[in-house]
DNA sequence: GTCTATATCCCGATAGAC
DNA sequence: GTCTATCGGGATATAGAC
């Protein structure tokens, strides 16, 4: 426990800056998916080298980056009522920000390859939302509102897969109405016996 | 209607060489889901330019690739009972192929991209494969094996879902069961007053 | 902190000899 | 049909001045 004072003097405007380009990359991101590091920094009012000042490589961008978006996304379903509703709620935000999704879509096809930077990032926030859904499912099942004869943490990745996988076609066909599908999942893991 | 023959004579061996091409680069990129062109050259025993020769782009060997793919999945599962089981037959199938999965996981994700040479394939591929599980679920909601209280549309993009988003994770996560997986989604489409 | 300049890299594609 | 050689584009990352 090292004592760490908030930094101030020369240290602030870094602080700052490193947020500004963050948010910048965000925008650029989800506008386009995927961009060089120079359009950022065009973007910022900057050189490619200086955004590289602020994260030392391109891939710490993109975690940071992702690592925002997880956060921003996880604030946005504060208070659903299930797993169904929180999942149908984030994806009807992200049908505001097509390059976002391609960003996440890509990269995480690319963080598939166990060397790749990002991989650990992906493998823990599988594992850490399958958690969560199940402990909604859990709490859903224990108001009647979740059927009990399908094993929870299968109805869990299967949510999550169905929220990736439609992605996946919404963005080959911006048509569909992704949040209406996962509404539609939402009701398959209703009790069977219900209406 | 122009007469063709089957080629012959100094032919012959360029088409075999195109078939041996199209098998090593299906092998390479199911080990290792993406491979620079040199790569397939190497292990063909050809040099880069050799293998552009056959395909004039590395698009173009790509699609082909993914051509073959589909076509023996749609072979592998011939005579399933229902959609669900024809996709937990792939998807079993698939288990033994990381790279290729890798390969469609990460090849889909940049034909997202309207301008990427793929887009077309994968979009068709979808509205494809879609309509025939469509059928497949009527079918087998006449038989009684399926729920009716649900669309047929949503319940086909559902599963398609499920099983991109599925491949995603367990890419991740080796040790997941895909194919139980979908069986339980497949249960989660039995009707409600069962069982 | 920020810039300019540049070192590398990697790879796909093309030209042209054999 | 196949090779060698090379061009060309696009990025990231680094060195070093200011």
């Amino acid at each position: 426990m090292t004592t760490q004072r908030k930094p101030r003097g020369p240290y602030r405007k870094g602080v700052r800056r490193r947020e500004q380009i963050l948010d910048t990359a965000l925008e650029v991101f989800a506008g386009r998916g995927d961009a060089p590091l120079q359009e950022i920094a065009d973007r910022v009012g900057l050189s490619q080298a200086g955004v590289l000042h602020y994260f030392g490589s391109r891939e710490e961008l993109l975690l940071a980056v992702l690592r925002r978006r997880d956060t921003l996304d996880l604030a946005a379903c504060e208070g659903s009522d299930g797993p169904g509703e929180a999942v149908a709620r984030t994806v009807r935000h992200n049908m505001d920000q097509p390059g976002l999704v391609r960003l996440f879509v890509a990269l995480s096809a690319a963080a598939t390859d166990p060397s790749h930077p990002a991989h650990g990032f992906f493998a823990d926030r599988y594992r850490d939302l399958t958690a969560t859904i199940v402990r909604g499912f859990e709490s859903g099942r224990r108001s009647g509102a979740v059927r009990d004869d399908e094993d929870a943490e299968h109805m869990a990745r299967l949510l999550l897969a169905v929220s990736d996988g439609l992605q996946l076609q919404w963005l080959l066909d911006p048509s569909l109405d992704m949040a209406a599908l996962v509404e539609t999942f939402d009701r398959l893991c209703a009790p069977p016996n219900d209406g």
